[in-house]
DNA sequence: AGATATTTGTACGTATGTATT
DNA sequence: CAATACATACGTACAAATATC
């Protein structure tokens, strides 16, 4: 059974997807909607917080709730995606995942620092090469501690890790912090990806964690100059 | 007067900060705080909300509210910051800006469609160039709709923009839509930026937005590759 | 395994405060 | 000044997930 405040907020943005509730124009007021809804005030104020924390509206006290605008509302792609479901939204691009090594290693005294965990822990070390449209133009390196995301072999590695994690192991993510910035090729990036005559890579470190907070992957996804592109929505 | 909620936040956030409350361990129960505070549950959960939103801390039903780890916490400066902003937070360097230029120019038909404003608007043009220990590294190009941000002068590009329209003109930022990606380096950027070589540059595209959803500024932010660096946190 | 207690989630109601119209 | 609209705060009751005995 769908808790009342989400079925208000799920009418409400179809509401404003549809049109029927248009961009700039105001919400109906909270006593309105508590009548519309049969609902009282604080389950109709819930599903308004839901509607501002996605960035749908804007409260403002004394005024009313104002629809922002489509624009807006079409960027929601933002949050943690993996390579094959970003590339699967974007529409149809022959891709090819190629796993070149799926080994454990023991974590030096640097990386255990990084993860918390004690020096020699078992690390899994994967390392893939992302095909797009014949180019090679991504350079994945994982590194999870084993512990925390056992049983992966090669053949995982070439699907999604991120699906394995959460549909098998049962594991939820909670967040990742993301790095991004540039950095001159390196041998191994000329020999694994097609540059093209160009002498940089843009580098998105990637460290995930867990629901309850431990620290269990650290990716570093080196990405051809010309072949990448992020984006995303800040709000103050 | 601080609302309640916001107080019993603020003493949460003190003791995570000071480790009181250390990563991994549980908040005391909302009836414990309850009691603490003198606070009703109500009040109590926002706090806790809030505390959920900003990353501090993951709610689990039935389980409790735990800590979460402090490499998250510290890494709280994502959000929309402006470049003089940015490298006052980050300490001591030598940091400069030119306005090349602070123009008003008519909408082109694009341009126009971009913002939703009649072809022929007024928009006002300013170029920048910033200097950090006496490298030209970051080219930036803002184009702001006149009407809405009226009264820019040189002077006032010269310092921060986004401080004259939040103190000065009232209005509050709601949020932008951010847009990172590598170009190979203009004419413009060659004469403008210390490029030492490096052929391309680190493009941001920054479309923001006023609270009321109006669309009142795109900039493009062109930064020297090996001086550019970006970091946020994603929630699933 | 099962009952019970604990902890967070949802929902209702009421009163009062603050910002805007 | 009054009416409207959102914000805060209190209280109560029951549901759902988890922990404990």
């Amino acid at each position: 059974m769908m808790p009342k405040y989400l079925h208000i907020y799920h009418q409400l943005v179809s509401r404003i997807q549809d049109g029927t509730l248009p961009a700039e124009t105001k919400l109906p007021s909270e006593t309105e909607l508590m009548h519309e809804f049969e609902a009282s005030r604080g389950t109709v104020r819930k599903a308004i917080d839901a509607l501002q924390d996605k960035g749908f509206v804007r409260k403002h006290q004394g005024k009313g709730v104002f629809v922002l605008s489509q624009d807006a509302i079409a960027f929601q792609f933002n949050g943690i995606v993996s390579f094959s479901e970003a590339h699967r939204q974007m529409g149809q691009h022959d891709v090819k995942t190629d796993v070149l090594s799926c080994t454990t290693i023991e974590a030096t005294a640097e990386l255990a620092n990084q993860f918390h965990v004690a020096p020699g822990t078992s690390l899994t070390e994967v390392k893939r090469v992302r095909t797009i449209d014949g180019e090679r133009v991504i350079y994945d390196i994982n590194l999870f501690v084993t512990s925390l995301v056992p049983g992966l072999t090669t053949e995982i590695a070439g699907g999604s890790i991120y699906a394995y994690i959460e549909q098998t192991l049962g594991r939820q993510i909670s967040y990742a912090k993301r790095k991004i910035e540039a950095q001159p090729a390196t041998i191994d990036d000329q020999q694994h990806l097609d540059l093209e005559g160009t002498t940089h890579v843009i580098v998105i470190t990637n460290d995930t964690y867990y629901y309850e907070g431990q620290h269990f992957e650290r990716t570093q996804s080196r990405h051809r100059l010309d072949k990448f592109q992020f984006t995303d929505i800040a709000r103050r």
